[in-house]
DNA sequence: TTGACATATCAACATAAGTTGATATAATAT
DNA sequence: ATATTATATCAACTTATGTTGATATGTCAA
């Protein structure tokens, strides 16, 4: 039982909600989920933690940066966070969608700059992985 | 947020999932669920009180007992916690049922008397509400 | 009524989970 | 090598959650 237990653990934080969130129009790096949410790396290192330990995400390291996605291995995991993704009010996860865009721009604008980590190049690998389901329509509602 | 927040942490407890288990094969009053834990009183009706909240369970009065159930006017409630508990190990909740039969046969052994709390007439109205799946095999892993 | 009983609630305590600033690790750039 | 950068980990602390024994609430039986 302790495989469901910490699954559900690791679902019941809202900065972990707001992490897959975030992660579900493709994978991120570490400088990338703490910008957009304004907080704290460490902090948020410890919340991708608990979202790895659960099977939930995968990490994909690349030199000093890490990109985490959300694990697309096991199906039950993936239904669980996509129908609590669909559950989150739009708002919840506004600012945070807003503040990634301006971190990325900022980090485009200023080539290998100041404030940027990962090379803005990498990042926007923004491959939409529901993409077919939006054109569709499926998936409105479960 | 807040709705799916309450739902996942209700459900982020051994025990919590334990009392679902026990319930899954339809309501119990608060005494048989206790026994069957083998805890105090208290701790099993604060444990109740979470489940409700989050809308996971219904209560029903009836004289002076009250008995539970799974809710099942949401879809997504129910979803989650029948996959929830299809993925708990038969051995985590046997001594469970196995100390629920034990206080149900007391009960119905002495009639009205010391150890039984609501009439064992009233309880096995078990009616097991996965009787169809369980026929058609269907529903055996998500 | 009064007493017994089933359950809920409470306050004090215990334990678990999340946060923070500091530091370790590991890769890259100089 | 040394400095810099990105991320992880840690220890001390804060906050949230669960537990316990005592008590309140409400119902039934005498």
């Amino acid at each position: 039982m302790q495989e469901i237990l910490t699954i559900f653990k690791a679902l019941s934080d809202e900065i972990r909600l707001r992490i897959l969130k975030l992660l579900q129009n493709g994978e991120l790096c570490v400088c990338d989920i703490f910008s957009a949410l304004g907080m704290g790396q460490p902090k948020v290192s410890f919340h991708l933690a608990v979202l790895k330990e659960a099977g939930l995400i995968k990490d994909r390291k690349e030199g000093r940066w890490v990109h985490y996605r959300i694990s697309e291995d096991d199906f039950f995991r993936r239904m669980l966070v996509l129908s609590a993704l669909e559950r989150i009010p739009e708002a919840d996860s506004a600012d945070d969608r807003k503040r990634l865009q301006g971190f990325r721009q900022a980090k485009s604008n200023s080539e290998n700059a100041k404030n940027g980590c990962c090379k803005a190049i990498e990042a926007p690998a923004v491959r939409d992985s529901n993409e077919r389901l939006k054109r569709t329509g499926a998936g409105k509602g479960l």
